[in-house]
RNA sequence: GGGCACGUGGCGGAAUUGGUAUACGCGCAGGACUCAGAAUCCUGUCCCGCAAGGGUUGGAGGUUCAAAUCCUCUCGUGCCCACCA
């Protein structure tokens, strides 16, 4: 009987119908069931809709969570909004729309796409990120940072894109340009709100090695997190100073704080003088001050520090100086006497107003710490300091609060102008002629600079310039030395200049470096153009890795210092080589330095002995490279410190060389080219390169050189013990910045602060968030760093949550990021009032077991992964990883090739595409095209291979019979094990193959049995759910072949009794035979023996050696010559 | 410049992880059905050779009884990062 085509179009209407009224997708908690948590990256809905590459990732989570649900597991599958951003947002300028119509209008029209496919989402379950129910928990969230320190504001300058007219987050640059729109980025200062994920750095980079996730991704989170260790090293600033320190109304001269300054600087070779002053519980301004002035003689050499009360008094003496002084250091100052923990009457004989133009003008630099757990002085009333004198307080860690202890390094480390420098390689310390300051650094407004117009002019200029003018390539490098001042290198004890220069970053490490142009491209290329010194203090080093002569682990090391001499020929371009002749070497000349020779005469000696060349000429000495290997001869490791000595031969006279020398080898003459090819050791290429002068500068491992005690020790060792020599420390530093959270847009969540001029940033209480997005009339940033919120006065001014005072709210929006951070969890608890998520649900989904997704993915993931953290320790989240499992896709292109775009006019409607062949056969499609990971062309012409597949299938059902087809048993349980495992391996493609070859067998067959038909159903069930829908209804199976239960099938079908085994001779096939899977090797040579192929192919002999891998092959090694 | 992938027919790709290379599908060619087309079905389809046979996984070496798979070098492509000290 002929059956009609496969009317696709009635029967998605039909089964969507159903399966949405019967609600049979739908996620409980209370089934006792194992649960399975499948989860798609949620879309930003923009107005474009969807086009053929967004479904992909959605086919595969549907096909994965069908399957899970068949296989007995609870199964949580929802799909979500990620609305809030930019796109919206233009587009409302554009179009004067609101931004929440626009929203409305593209998620309507996303779900419709979605809902012809056929997915199988819980829509129960449906969020949105800027529905106020939803960022309500958003705005809790960044509560919960503010509350544990790890949000904080600041004014560091941030890159600001000037066509966005916003801050973004350093994730949100691509080479320095704004992603979104191309932008250069400039930096600028703005208050910013900044979320402190360098705190959980380290944690994000230890836990991805528990993570199922493709490697590529977590190499990619490694980078970004871009830990290094290296060494934190401290450079004197030359010169000697006088340190005035005047204490506090608690301290005394006498207090150990004070002994360990005065042993540390005297150490420095500095003079130190702390005079006693009078009544500092009850100040009086005139004899404090007098006492300080009396104390000694203030000029240029003088640095006046103060504590506390000390540095009141230090601010009134340099402002009643008549000579001007180096700098002036203050600790726990204050500019009112107003405290924290207690009242204290200040007021008497004290004027509290500064003069602060006279105290700049007398200061060199001005310095002015605050400790972040000060009891006393509260960060406003350190903030109004720096605001009266000018200047950022340094917040810093004390080791006391308020300063108070026995030893306080930050004090010191203030008072003693040091440079902090950050390194990697303190190895070649050694090397490092001079320092550079990053354009940003904060010593560079203290220093007593000679040239400061020079150097503010530099600064200035590299503010302006964009990321890409500062890193662009084949740049140039720019620079200003820092004249009046030199740093002391710590391990030469010499002088050396210091530069600013913006090739070094304010950002990274500790904005300076010690530079070391003998073995840094970067500072080596610096140092030419400023003419300055370049110091060898790494000389190559090569191990033997290869046998013979592979080094022996562990054994120790003998030392030989030795020549390689480079011999060019008296009239031609060749050098002289040496061919050996019992090993595959080919080397330069070469050979011990004996007691009493130098270098040249050694070389000069070898090359007579050797080969009996007398008239050579000393050239050069290149410097020495060494040579790590196992001597075979003499049985142990040896180091070569070999010295490469160029000579020219002036004639061809020689002499005669002694037998057994020349027994050796044979000597050639080669050119330049020859020797790349011929000289074997590393260490004699090295020397090539020298002399060729295309070996550039050294950047590698190697052993020290002129380093003092560290001379001749290897690198390696060096990294280790140089660090604690010279005064340093090691320290691991990351690439990655604290995450800029402010957007100065209005399409974003507010940021929930209120600033009063009184209390400072507040946040709103609990009880009265969401803070909820107001109307406005008009979208457009204004571009001076204000949100458009700025202009809504009745939103904006409200009244202080602590004191009732007058207050504006923080107008800036957060990120795009911000929603999407943490929404996997509300999925699992969306439309709970009291809670981001109840704690029962969420022990029950956590965490996500498998995530799909592709863009954006190493961003979104990493800030996810760092809120889901927080949310771990304050006990939100009960583990610490929101995702146990990754699955990256691969993008679909179109035909031409390119991305799909409106722009080029190539974009494919997945409506049209479904319309046209049915769902089935497009979710068929998507899976086949190839891997889920690959990026593939989609192919109109390919399609039609699924869509036969659908209709052979709805053919195939007029082959059931009642009785099973014995010829598909096994083919059938093959299918069963196979499909299962790849789908949960997301290998959908072979899954599909595997399928068709199924198929195939039931055509040749031309028949099915009702259960094996029903069986295959169940498994084409997962990619093609109405077919298989309709023809499970067809066959008398009860509605959903989608809640039925997953097939089996009996292990003893894929027993087969006889399994093929390829028999081959000398690795080349020459014949199979059929075996039973137990057959013994013997069993399987005399079957083997019996055939005619194999037995030509042996030449008539036995063979000489038989593999059998039982069930697979036979392989016979015949005993000609050659094997 | 650094890191990570990858390279198999005309095309998308498969190969139980070292054991019959090219499964499955697209395309193409020939045939059947048809007045004709669409659709469908059958046959063929890596290269050389009439055949026996030989060759082939970007290229060159190596390890192994056996290599698309492991190692070294080399060429090419893609992605990520990039003045990160």
């Amino acid at each position: 009987m002929a059956r009609e085509r496969f009317d696709h179009a009635k029967v998605e209407r039909v089964w969507q119908e159903r399966w949405e009224k019967e609600g049979i997708y739908a996620a409980k908690e209370d089934t006792g069931k194992q649960k399975s948590y499948v989860l798609d990256m949620f879309p930003y809905p923009s107005g474009e809709g969807l086009h053929v590459g967004h479904p992909k990732g959605y086919i595969a989570t549907d096909i994965y969570s069908r399957h899970e649900r068949m296989k007995g597991k609870e199964v949580l599958h929802p799909m979500g909004w990620d609305a809030f951003g930019l796109p919206a947002e233009n587009y409302a300028i554009k179009t004067k729309t609101h931004p929440r119509v626009a929203v409305e209008k593209n998620i309507a029209n996303f779900k419709s796409q979605l809902a012809k496919i056929g997915f199988d989402y819980d829509w129960s379950r449906e969020i949105n990120t800027t529905d106020p129910a939803y960022y309500k928990w958003t705005q809790w969230i960044f509560l919960k940072l503010l509350e544990h320190g790890l949000a904080h504001q600041s004014e560091e300058p941030i890159n600001w894109c000037p066509s966005c007219m916003t801050g973004l987050a350093n994730e949100d640059l691509d080479g320095g340009v704004c992603e979104r729109c191309s932008t250069p980025v400039v930096k600028k200062k703005l208050p910013q709100w900044v979320l402190k994920i360098t705190d959980y750095a380290d944690r994000l980079l230890k836990d991805l090695d528990t993570l199922d996730w493709p490697e590529h991704v977590k190499e990619s989170q490694r980078n970004w997190i871009g830990r290094s260790e290296g060494a934190e090293i401290d450079f004197p600033l030359a010169g000697k100073y006088k340190f005035v320190l005047l204490h506090g109304f608690t301290g005394k001269p006498s207090d150990p704080l004070y002994g360990w300054l005065r042993k540390n600087l005297e150490a420095r070779g500095h003079e130190v003088v702390i005079p006693e002053l009078p009544a500092t519980d009850a100040p009086n301004e005139e004899e404090q001050v007098a006492a300080a002035l009396a104390a000694t003689s203030f000029d240029e050499r003088t640095i006046l520090y103060g504590h506390s009360l000390g540095a009141v008094v230090a601010m009134k003496t340099a402002e009643k100086l008549r000579t001007r002084i180096g700098g002036l250091v203050l600790a726990g100052g204050f500019v009112d006497p107003k405290f924290k923990d207690h009242a204290r009457n200040f007021e008497n004989k004290f004027e509290w107003r500064f003069d602060a133009a006279k105290i700049r003008a007398n200061c060199g630099f001005i310095c002015a710490l605050q400790d972040v757990n000060d009891v006393a002085v509260s960060e406003e009333q350190a903030d109004r300091l720096g605001k009266a004198l000018g200047i950022t307080v340094k917040r810093v860690q004390a080791e006391e609060p308020h300063f108070d202890g026995r030893e306080e390094p930050e004090i010191l480390r203030a008072l003693q102008p040091t440079v902090q420098v950050f390194t990697t390689r303190p190895d070649t310390i050694y090397g490092a002629t001079y320092l550079v300051l990053a354009p940003e650094h904060e010593l560079l407004a203290r220093l007593p600079i000679e040239n400061a117009a020079e150097v503010r002019a530099y600064i200035a200029a590299a503010a302006q310039k964009t990321e890409i003018e500062r890193s662009a390539e084949g740049r140039e490098k720019t620079g200003v030395e820092l004249k009046g001042v030199k740093a002391i290198n710590p391990a030469t004890k010499e002088e050396i200049p210091i530069y600013v220069a913006d090739y070094v970053l304010g950002g990274y490490g500790t904005g300076a470096i010690m530079a070391v142009p003998a073995h840094d491209e970067r500072d080596h290329e610096f140092a030419q153009k400023f003419g300055l010194p370049i110091k060898q203090v790494i000389e190559p080093t090569y191990e033997q890795t290869t046998e013979p002569g592979r080094i022996r682990e562990g054994e120790p090391f003998d030392h030989r210092e030795a020549i390689i001499a480079i011999v060019k020929h008296w009239s031609d371009d060749t050098y002289l080589a040496l061919k050996w002749k019992e090993v595959a070497w080919g080397t330069f000349i070469t050979g011990g330095i004996e007691e009493g020779q130098t270098p040249e005469t050694a070389a000069k000696a070898e090359l007579r002995e050797e080969i009996g060349y007398t008239d050579a000429r000393f050239v050069k000495d290149f410097g020495v490279v060494h040579g790590k290997f196992y001597h075979v001869p003499k049985k142990t490791n040896r180091n070569a410190h070999a010295h490469v000595v160029y000579l020219e031969l002036a004639s061809d006279e020689r002499e005669q060389v002694a037998a057994d020398e020349a027994a050796k080898h044979d000597p050639l003459w080669l050119t330049a080219a020859e020797l790349k090819k011929f000289l074997t050791p590393d260490t004699h290429q090295h020397a090539l390169r020298w002399l060729l002068g295309e070996q550039g500068i050294y950047t590698g491992f190697g052993t020290l050189a002129d380093s003092g005690p560290f001379t001749r020790m290897e690198s390696t060792e060096a990294i280790e013990k140089i660090p604690e020599a010279v005064g340093g420390r090691m320290v691991v530093r990351y690439k990655i910045r604290d995450w800029v959270f402010s957007r100065q847009r209005y399409w974003g969540e507010p940021i929930p602060i209120i600033h009063c001029e009184k209390d400072g940033a507040v946040p709103v209480p609990y009880e009265d968030l969401p803070v909820k997005l107001p109307e406005v009339e008009h979208y457009e940033p204004s571009g001076t760093g204000e949100s458009p919120l700025a202009a809504i006065p009745e939103w904006v001014n409200v009244k202080c949550p602590t004191c009732g005072g007058p207050a504006k709210r923080e107008t800036n929006t957060m990120p795009q990021w911000a929603g999407s951070s943490w929404y996997y969890l509300r999925f699992m608890d969306p439309r709970d009032e009291e809670q981001l998520v109840a704690p029962k649900k969420e022990k029950y989904w956590a965490p996500v077991d498998v995530y799909v997704g592709g863009d954006h993915a190493v961003r979104h993931l990493i800030y996810a992964r760092f809120w889901h953290k927080f949310l771990y320790d304050i006990g939100i989240a009960s583990g610490s990883e929101p995702f146990k499992r990754l699955e990256f896709l691969g993008f679909i292109l179109a035909e031409d090739g390119r991305k799909m775009s409106k722009r080029f006019g190539n974009v494919i409607n997945p409506d049209d595409v479904v319309a046209q062949f049915g769902a089935d056969a497009f979710r068929i499609y998507e899976m086949f095209m190839g891997p889920f990971e690959n990026t593939v062309a989609w192919s109109t012409a390919s399609i039609k291979g699924a869509e036969r597949f659908v209709e052979r299938v709805w053919k195939m059902a007029g082959l059931v019979e009642d009785e099973a087809v014995p010829a598909l048993g096994t083919p059938l349980a093959e299918t069963i094990k196979k499909v299962g495992e790849d789908i949960e391996a997301f290998k959908f493609n072979t899954a599909i193959s595997q399928m068709m070859i199924f198929a195939n067998a039931v055509e040749k067959e031309s028949a099915i049995g009702k259960d094996q038909w029903m069986q295959f159903l169940q498994l084409l069930a997962p990619f093609a759910p109405h077919l298989t829908e309709e023809l499970w209804g067809e066959a008398g199976g009860e509605f959903s072949i989608h809640t039925s239960t997953w097939p089996s099938y009996d292990p003893e079908l894929l027993a087969k009794a006889e399994v093929e085994v390829v028999v081959q001779v000398a690795g080349k096939k020459r014949g199979s035979i059929m075996l039973s899977p137990g057959a013994t090797e013997a069993q399987a040579l005399a079957a083997a023996m019996q055939s005619e192929a194999v037995g030509k192919a042996l030449g008539g002999e036995e063979p000489a050696k038989v593999v059998y891998v039982p069930g697979r092959i036979l392989n016979l090694v015949p005993r000609k010559a050659g094997y």
